[in-house]
DNA sequence: TCATTCAGTAAACAGCCGTTCTCTCACTTT
DNA sequence: AAAGTGAGAGAACGGCTGTTTACTGAATGA
């Protein structure tokens, strides 16, 4: 058989994915700066200092999960730019994406909202180039049209930013509406379905809670949409 | 004289403000989860114990934090409002108030940046709803021209919540820009002035960079602006 | 004036933390 | 088949954590 990369180097990347994922599932309860380095490896049931021969420290193991959080982002972002419907659906396919997304990836999103200023500088500024490049994207799929209207390249960015914060503040508000799965059965039940029952009905809030955000976002999209049709007026 | 409130209330809230203030302070390196109760006292230079006295856990002091941040941007955003300008003028003066309001008090801006989405439940539903209470706020102050052009309330509220998202985002990025007076001089000095030197290229390289966060706030104000005024159209 | 209240002290508690050793032993290379 | 490598185990370390306890003594109100 071809080169199977050795058994070795495959367990220990294992491990490392591993840690990566009990730190991402520690994180939606916490913030990176108080997780412990003890707690994680307690999850993957390994010896605390078996973390070193992965991550120098958890700021470390911080900067791998915002690689592997926005390589995720990526391919969304591709899916919606590649788009090529009018205007209305192009707005509506792109907080479709994101609500996707958010469904799909919810601990990496929460991730990102949480630790885009959160107080780890390395993982900060890992956010901050990755989104960049993001907006580097954006922009350079709208100048295809733009340029050609008479927009400036600081302008075009400018939007490009725009679209992309308005992008991670509707994905953060999808994140909010999420049904708590941490919440305790607190009321006294008085069935054994019950439980069954309230949990089909926060469902469904959720899923109203999740509709009205979409329709708020589509139609601030819409705002943006219609404003940058008329910048050259100005 | 008259009624002095009592020299032992007013030693107590002086203690208070005095962890209030010192917790403020170790939370501009730091996220609020992973703050300590004997980090605070000992910046304050009291007994751990004598915390209790004041607040029943950390969740507890972010939450009173919450109240005096958003309690001085309160202010501002009524300044704003009350402005009666041109649209332009108006944008300006937004953004520029935003700025001043940084630049007065990061370290407020910054704790609610970060713990918007922080890992802390109580801090975060408490500065969810002081923004939603700014949204209405921004939301009223429009009514009074919106629903003349046949706004409906929802459209007017989802319209006011772009406006303070936005102007969260760009508090956000002023910070950002802000000189890091933490940065150590790890370059080799030569003279014994370099330093002060350094420090005043620093200032002004931060002070172009905030140029440009302005300049891209305006802009992208500008373009929402635009489509404020063609929104019926649709 | 005297009893009361209560903000802050000091000490002790069990428990968790990050980090550093030395060691083992399955895999890899020669 | 022998030598080398390196992921992970296990134990030990000093230090820091939140919380509780009994206490002091100054401001308070009758």
């Amino acid at each position: 058989m071809s080169h199977t990369v050795g058994v070795r180097q495959a367990q220990k990347q294992k491990t490392r994915q591993a840690l990566l994922d009990a730190g991402l599932r520690l994180l939606e309860e916490q913030s990176l700066s108080s997780l412990g380095l003890r707690e994680v490896t307690r999850l993957v049931g390994v010896a605390p200092a078996a973390f070193y021969r992965h991550f120098r420290d958890m700021a470390d193991l911080g900067v791998a999960l915002v690689e592997e959080a926005l390589g995720s982002l990526h391919g969304m972002i591709r899916a919606i730019l590649a788009e090529q419907d009018g205007d209305e659906e192009r707005i509506e396919g792109t907080v479709d994406a994101v609500a996707q997304h958010v469904r799909a990836y919810p601990a990496h999103v929460r991730f990102i909202a949480r630790e885009r200023h959160g107080g780890v500088r390395p993982v900060r500024e890992a956010i901050a180039a990755e989104l960049g490049r993001f907006v580097d994207e954006v922009a350079a799929a709208f100048a295809v049209q733009l340029v050609a209207d008479g927009w400036s390249a600081e302008d075009i960015r400018m939007l490009a930013e725009l679209y992309v914060d308005h992008m991670v503040m509707t994905a953060a508000a999808f994140l909010e509406a999420a049904p708590d799965r941490t919440a305790a059965a607190d009321t006294v039940s008085t069935a054994e379905g019950s439980a069954a029952v309230d949990a089909e009905a926060a469902d469904r809030a959720a899923a109203e809670v999740e509709a009205r955000i979409a329709a708020t976002a589509c139609s601030q999209l819409r705002i943006i949409s219609l404003g940058r049709r008329h910048w050259r007026d100005a």
